[in-house]
DNA sequence: GCTGTAAGCTTACGACGTAAGCAAGAGTGC
DNA sequence: GCACTCTTGCTTACGTCGTAAGCTTACAGC
């Protein structure tokens, strides 16, 4: 009488890693708990990936395919800003997947697909293939190390106040005299702690421009 | 008549895990594997080591002291820029560091000292703390970004023939059609594959120069 | 019914970080 | 010389991890 189970499959093992994650970072995904979220014990998992490796490339890939690319007929400098702002959108609203994302190789569909775009817009716009290997990977870099940095980032966290004064002694000592003028100043609510994207990213873009000529 | 041996010490702990993290990366880094190092149980390290994260932290930060400052009198710009490439350095020499540095808040010596001059080489370009900040944010994001990208990308490593001809059959699916191109440019020698960091670098010193008017 | 194949289970191994308590030696005060 | 404390390193053990090897069960096609 007891119902039969849906069987899993790689798709059903990867939604419930990628909602591990989510939930929890990557500590928290491990194999056992994994089958576990599905009814199931670990070992079994190993029908349908191949280790756990595979599962991180795979939650990855499924993040990266959250990315809305916008039409290149935008033109290639809006196409390629708000294609900055919506990684990092995507990738913030999986805080642990930056991490994952630069720590290993990615060749999944989604992450193939949003290359492939990203050449193409920079292509079609009438840049070099050298130029446009170098806009590419210097978007990307700033974009990934930006996230990845403010995630970070005590500042964006809640414990903030906790963190500030945990270090408050160190700047107190007088050895870091800008550090400490620039957190008084953050405090004061002169200046916003949390750090913009578009800020560097139209920085790199107005640059692109110029160099296209 | 056996020789005593030298007592150990936070500093050698440290000295230890660097050289184990050189020689194997992080994996490679335990904290039974470093008492072997030492010569000791594992755990006798905890009498000088609060716990493993403490190492990490601890070796991270004699990465960035590895960092040589220029002096501010060469300028802002020319300044920040050899801050740079020696940053991007220091972190090539060890390629287990960049994954650390970005995935926990640091907040050693070194590290302190680092951004300290950072800021204070660009309030004294007369920058405002508002431009200050950004500015710091966009050129570390971008160099750690930078830096954390080439490591992983598969052109940099040794195998990167072998590589290629496993990507190759996603490529040919036609699915991708300027990955494609770009590979059999990189491939005829037409460009050169492995990225440099100063032209995003210079993208964005040169932004900054504009806006500080 | 028989048999082959797939899906999931059981058990087990060798890592890992580290908590708790023990042992042995080095100073120190008398 | 002797007890005392403090420091340093050692022993043992626990719970966790990824995953190798082999077993069981259920169903499909004949």
């Amino acid at each position: 009488m007891t119902a039969t189970r849906e069987p899993l499959s790689r798709e059903r093992v990867l939604n419930a890693a990628l909602a591990l994650a989510d939930a929890g970072g990557t500590d928290a995904l491990t194999m056992r708990r994994l089958g576990q979220e599905l009814g199931v014990e670990a070992m079994s998992l190993y029908r349908h990936v191949a280790n756990k490796d595979a599962v991180l490339a795979g939650i990855v890939d499924q993040v990266i395919s959250e990315i809305t690319l916008p039409p290149p007929s935008d033109g290639w400098k809006a196409a390629m800003r708000s294609r900055g702002v919506a990684a990092h959108q995507a990738l913030i609203r999986h805080p642990w997947a930056p991490a994952l994302l630069m720590s290993r190789t990615n060749t999944g569909p989604a992450m193939l697909r949003y290359i492939d775009y990203t050449l193409g817009v920079l292509r079609e716009a009438g840049f070099s293939w050298r130029l446009t290997d170098y806009a590419w990977n210097t978007m990307d870099s700033y974009i990934y190390g930006f996230t990845l940095r403010k995630l970070n980032f005590p500042i964006a966290q809640p414990d903030y106040a906790d963190v500030a004064s945990a270090h408050v002694h160190l700047l107190a000592g007088g050895g870091f005299p800008y550090m400490a003028e620039m957190t008084r100043h953050v405090m004061a609510g002169n200046h916003p702690g949390d750090p913009d994207l578009t800020f560097g990213l139209d920085l790199i873009l107005d640059g692109l421009e110029r160099l296209r000529g």
